[in-house]
RNA sequence: GGACUUGUAGCUCAGGUGGUUAGAGCGCUACACUGAUAAUGUAGAGGUCCGUGGUUCGAGUCCACGCAGGUCCA
């Protein structure tokens, strides 16, 4: 008692008003957390701060990818934006400078589609109801009409970036720089024009986007006439020319729903994994004995099973059943490369070397025949193929949908019904002699059954596009488009590619390396009004152009064109080059002039949105033209981060033109992040209403636990199913406890008065539980490191989480309780305060990436009071470095192996339900590997006091007293025994007590099996004990304790006093009394604690703080409560303030 | 149709180079502990590791083929 009392009388602890406290809050509420530390960091500038106190640091370079402002945020930015921000923040930690400049993507199809319909107006509205000019004067408004949202969530979400000077895609100095860009690429011969198959409405004279053909109802039913057709082999496969010679001729079947397009066609493709026969039988137009090749699995489609049994001799033209028999069968690359005769030689392709059978991976055996014919200029899979195999093409239908005049038999003739009017159809069944009219499918489909050309000619009926404005067919067509030849920097990409850290891998190598192994030349052209206008002009015949690749370059040549008379003035002011809007229409008015003295158009394209976020690293500084110190310092890019959609987007715009034009990466580290869904795995959508609003969850949890959860819950490549509860979770389970390990620390260094301002003990001198809590938050910090490092921010938010919850609270603090309420304001306790301060300290750095407002809050509470960080804010503070010195990996190890053993021994005391607080004599180890008491001794005491037992006894006999256990090591006999292996197990379980003892002595053991010896090392097997006779005994792996349940009168009767203790300070609690409040204390006599409370007296004040306690026969008053210590002990307390306490 | 990706307890997720009783948290049930208390401990219930083949003495893990979800591209 006289060591308690002490500490009370001291007047400098405890109460002295003058002191500064570290802040005590009522509960933890980390929405206004957030609040409070936004306001701090305006106030402070604390994000101006933490980029310009890195002046002349190196810097580390982060892009950001431009949300387009004109759709509200979502949740799904929020994550995506932490992820950007927490390694622009762990940089900063690390000493680096981090601009972040801000940036909105502003042109774009969503943009155009949005404004249409808040103006009620489609696409073929603009330049008749609505001007261009009217038009984009929309776009422009309409593109920032969230930008207040956008910034406001930016804000509360706590992500840093810049958002004063942000770049904005359709201003004119980064129109700019997208010209100067385009043009390097038009002097390096890299832009062209070409064409593409497009899908194209004759009727309507245009060509539809994929957006327009997605439109409901563009796509329907109709009944078209299909055939399949034969193509004749100009060479036999060798397997037919040498085993199974056949002497009729030999036909490839391909099927088409569009025979229309069969005098275009130039090749054939078969799938390689595809089987394939070779099929003898007759046509049944023409009842010629013919063999005819395709697909294995379809050959039941074309021939019934019932006519195989037909022979081939008995047929007799005109036979309804068609014998037919299977001469050959291979796979499709044995057909590959093989030629045939022309279907119609109406026209021969102009270059390439046609009429030969490709591989392609398009090929199904679903329907048709597995073999696919091939019309370049009519499908944009057989343009792609052909191509890559250097196939030319023919195109002999027109743009109005009609047959070239080369097509001899059909010239002028429009290739689809739908084409035609009334009247047309009229004079067109007067020319057929008909009384209906024919379609050219159906009639070069006869003129193929009478040329032996057709297999079967059938009416299918199936979806077929149809444009939205005219409703009639669409066309696949080759539309001209102006080109960037990526795929001649496809090897230098894929080169450079690899250099570039892919988080994760396979996105790289995979999703991204596959799409740049079969790149094909990127499409720059749209035909919509607002973007970045093509910068190119050209001469009606095309013969003339001129690429412009800056501002003062066509004001030059728009004062060429006035001199020749194109232009009436300059619309550009010479001094104000950047004042012209460099959109549509004003470019549009613009006409020059060529050098032969020709007026030049400009070529009616914008170009792909795409290209503008691409340019971004050049034209956020409006490079070349400005700031060309800015854009060096900022290039590449160490870091991006976007969503894996962006592979074929962003990422890959970025490094075609770092690539193409500078031979450089664009980035060094990318990180592509999943989707968020709902909790059930579905996408989110505001249809569905399953979408999380990001201002309701930030303004209910706070950013912190929002963040930390995305964080925390799902590696950001993974999608992530968003779920409410799992925030609380976070909320409480992390959170909670961290802030329940800082109150606790406040509570009690308050008191004491701790402000860190003594020497820091030396770790050495602290207690082994202090060095090892030291040695964890090493480990950790040396973990979370390199998780961030390594871009890993999931692993390092699990490894914090584990350290606080399970480290630091649950086992440090846990069994260090008694150090901070307990004594003197000793050595000891000043190192456990120390320790707990440094361990809060360096956790709130550590989290700062991820959480970075509690973890402001809490470094600033700690600091404010101890002074030991320069820093005003954990984000202008420094990331803790490692001391290995102080990494114990075996401490950690004996801490663990503490951990363990009480674990098992409470859980004992629940097998034979003894409580706690009921002190036990001592628990027993078997010692079984050496160095195992001496680990176990190093850790006895937080044990002895964990689990509230007197000693440990260690039993290295091993004559008997302990029945021993023998397992074989698997993955080491594994490797010694092989194919034995059951054996061996089977026969080492065996082993008996005597066995296994002469084993352990031996070192060895010679194990017969059958009649095979094989030496065992100890190495080979597990030996535990299993179990000591007449104990309680438990095991887990290789650990055995047992545990002695004696009770003793003695152990009775402390076990009471502690009873007597809890209920006191129950008591106490349900009072309200302080915790540094001494009491009176008056117990109603009662025997069965009467011994204890004599015998206990001590330790009894002691722990509750009473100056005096008397044991009375009469107890009444109002102060007085029932109290049951044990079921079968009932009695009255009194406890009340003890009157000196009051003084002090 | 292709490329990539995911599939482990009711839910969210861990499970280097294959090794025998597949783990954690949440949730549920019961009992404890506690002057940090919306915390903690112990015990219990809960698994065809998506399926089918294969390789192997041994497969959640490696291979093949599928199935289901997702993204991008056709």
């Amino acid at each position: 008692m006289t060591v308690y009392f002490s500490y009370f009388c001291s007047p400098i602890r405890g109460f002295n008003s003058m002191a500064k406290n570290y802040k005590v809050y009522d509960s933890l509420d980390l929405s206004s957390v957030s609040k409070e530390i936004l306001k701090k960091w305006d106030a402070e500038k604390t994000f101006e701060k933490s980029v310009d106190s890195r002046d002349g640091k190196p810097s580390f370079t982060f892009y950001e990818g431009p949300p387009s402002a004109n759709g509200l945020p979502g949740i799904h930015h929020v994550m995506a934006r932490s992820i950007k921000d927490i390694f622009c923040r762990y940089k900063t930690l690390k000493g680096f400078q981090v601009k972040r400049k801000g940036g909105w993507d502003t042109h774009g199809l969503p943009i155009e589609l949005s404004v249409e319909k808040s103006l009620g107006i489609r696409k073929d509205d603009i330049g008749t109801k609505i001007s261009i000019e009217d038009y984009n004067a929309a776009c422009r408004k309409e593109v920032m009409k969230y930008k207040d949202v956008w910034d406001d969530l930016t804000r509360k979400m706590g992500y840093w970036v810049d958002l004063e000077n942000p770049y904005i895609t359709f201003t004119n100095d980064y129109i700019e720089t997208c010209w100067s860009l385009l043009k390097e690429f038009y002097k390096k011969n890299l832009l062209y024009k070409g064409f593409t198959i497009q899908p194209y409405s004759p009727a309507a004279g245009t060509g539809l986007s994929s957006h327009e053909l997605n439109q409901p109802g563009t796509y329907k039913m109709v009944k078209d006439t299909t055939a399949v057709a034969m193509f004749k082999l100009a060479e036999l496969p060798v397997i037919l020319k040498e085993s199974t010679p056949t002497n009729s001729d030999t036909f490839f079947l391909a099927w088409t729903t569009t025979p229309w397009t069969l005098p275009s066609n130039t090749a054939l493709a078969v799938g390689a994994k595809i089987s394939y026969v070779a099929v003898k039988t007759f046509n049944q137009y023409t009842f010629e004995a013919q063999t005819v090749i395709l697909a294995k699995d379809l050959v039941s489609k074309y021939f019934p099973e019932k006519n195989a049994e037909i022979k081939l001799e008995d047929y007799k033209p005109g036979d309804k059943a068609i014998p037919f028999e299977v001469i050959a069968e291979f796979k499709g690359t044995d057909l590959a490369g093989i030629r045939y005769e022309q279907l119609f030689p109406y026209a021969q392709p102009e270059d390439g070397d046609a009429f030969k059978v490709l591989l392609g991976d398009f090929v199904t055996t679903e329907d048709g025949t597995g073999i696919v014919h091939l019309a370049p200029s009519f499908g944009a899979d057989d343009f792609r193929v052909a191509k890559q195999n250097g196939i030319g093409s023919l195109t002999l239908v027109d743009k109005q949908g009609r047959f070239v005049p080369e097509v001899t038999d059909f010239a002028g003739e429009f290739v689809k019904e739908a084409y035609l009017n009334d009247s047309e159809k009229e004079i067109e069944i007067k020319k057929q002699g008909g009384d209906k009219y024919l379609s050219v499918d159906e009639r070069l489909s006869i003129k193929m059954k009478k040329e032996g050309k057709a297999f079967k000619v059938e009416k299918y009926e199936h979806t077929y596009p149809h444009c939205w404005r005219t409703d009639k067919p669409v066309l696949y067509y080759p539309l001209d488009s102006w080109f960037i030849r990526t795929t001649s920097a496809k090897e230098r990409m894929v080169e450079l590619n690899k250099t570039i850290n892919w988080k994760p891998e396979s996105t790289g190598t995979g999703r991204f390396g596959n799409w740049l192994e079969n790149l094909v030349d990127w499409n720059l052209s749209r035909s919509r009004f607002w973007g970045i206008p093509l910068p190119i002009w050209r001469t009606e015949d095309g013969t003339e152009e001129i690429c412009i690749g800056s501002v003062k370059e066509l004001y030059d040549e728009i004062e060429k064109a006035r001199k020749a008379g194109f232009m009436q003035s300059n619309p550009i002011n010479a001094d104000k080059l950047l004042d012209f809007d460099l959109h549509r229409p004003y470019v549009d008015d613009i006409f020059l002039v060529s050098a032969s003295g020709k007026k030049m158009q400009r070529e009616m394209d914008l170009i792909d949105v795409w290209f503008d976020s691409g340019a971004m690293p050049y034209a956020q500084w409006h490079y070349p033209f400005e700031n060309l110190e800015e854009f060096k310092n900022a290039y590449p890019a160490d870091f991006i981060a976007e969503g894996v959609d962006q592979t074929r987007g962003w990422f890959f715009t970025l490094h075609a033109i770092a690539v193409m034009l500078f031979d450089s990466v664009a980035y060094k580290n990318v990180v592509s992040n999943g989707l968020v869904l709902d909790k059930n795995g579905n996408k989110m959508s505001k249809r569905l209403g399953n979408a999380a609003d990001p201002f309701e969850t930030i303004e209910k949890y706070g950013a912190d636990a929002t963040r930390w959860y995305m964080i925390s819950n799902a590696q950001p490549w993974d999608n992530l199913k968003f779920n409410l509860d799992g925030i609380t979770e976070v909320q409480r389970k992390f959170f909670g406890t961290l802030y329940n390990t800082y109150s606790f620390f406040a509570l009690y260094a308050n008191i004491d008065q701790f402000s860190f301002s003594e020497r820091e003990i030396p770790v050495e001198e602290r207690s082994e539980l202090d060095r090892w809590i030291l040695s964890e938050l090493n480990s950790l910090i040396k973990l979370v490191d390199s998780c961030y490092a390594e871009y890993e921010p999931t692993k390092a938010s699990r490894a914090i989480t584990d350290f606080v919850s399970e480290h630091l609270s649950n086992w440090y603090v846990r069994l260090s309780r008694r150090r901070f309420w307990k004594g003197d304001y000793s050595k000891d306790k000043i190192a456990a305060y120390q320790t707990l301060y440094t361990c809060l300290e360096t956790i709130s750095i550590l989290m700062s990436p991820v959480a970075p407002f509690y973890s402001d809050q809490l470094f600033c509470d700690l600091n404010l009071i101890s002074g030991k960080q320069k820093a005003e804010s954990v984000h202008l503070a420094d990331f803790p470095s490692v001391n290995e010195k102080l990494i114990d990996k075996s401490l950690e190890e004996r801490m663990e192996l503490a951990q363990k053993i009480s674990s098992m021994v409470l859980s004992l005391r629940k097998k034979v339900n003894i409580r706690v607080r009921q002190p036990l004599n001592k628990i027993l180890l078997p010692v079984l590997e050496k160095g195992f008491q001496e680990k176990v001794e190093s850790v006895r005491d937080l044990i002895l006091a964990e689990v509230n037992v007197k000693e440990i006894e260690y039993i290295t006999d091993t004559a008997g007293i302990l029945i021993k256990k023998i397992k074989p090591n698997f993955k080491v006999l594994g490797k010694k025994v092989g194919a034995k292996m059951k054996d061996a197990a089977a026969a080492i379980l065996e082993l008996n007590q005597e066995q296994i003892l002469s084993f352990e002595t031996e070192q060895q053991y010679k194990l017969m099996l059958g009649s095979e010896e094989i030496l065992l090392q100890l190495e080979d097997v597990e030996i535990l004990s299993e179990d000591i006779p007449g104990w309680q005994v438990t095991n887990e792996g290789k650990l055995t304790v047992a545990l002695d349940i004696t009770l003793t009168d003695q152990l009775k009767e402390e076990g009471i006093a502690r009873e007597f203790i809890n209920r006191i300070q129950n008591l106490r609690k349900d009072k309200g009394f302080e915790v540094t409040d001494r009491i009176e204390l008056k117990v109603l006599k009662h025997a069965g604690i009467q011994a204890s409370l004599i015998n206990n007296k001590e330790y009894i004040c002691a722990e509750i703080l009473a100056a005096s306690l008397d044991i009375v026969s009469q107890l009444d008053g109002e102060d007085a409560v029932d109290v049951e210590v044990d079921e079968d002990i009932q009695t009255r307390i009194s406890i009340k303030k003890h009157e000196a306490s009051l003084v002090n």
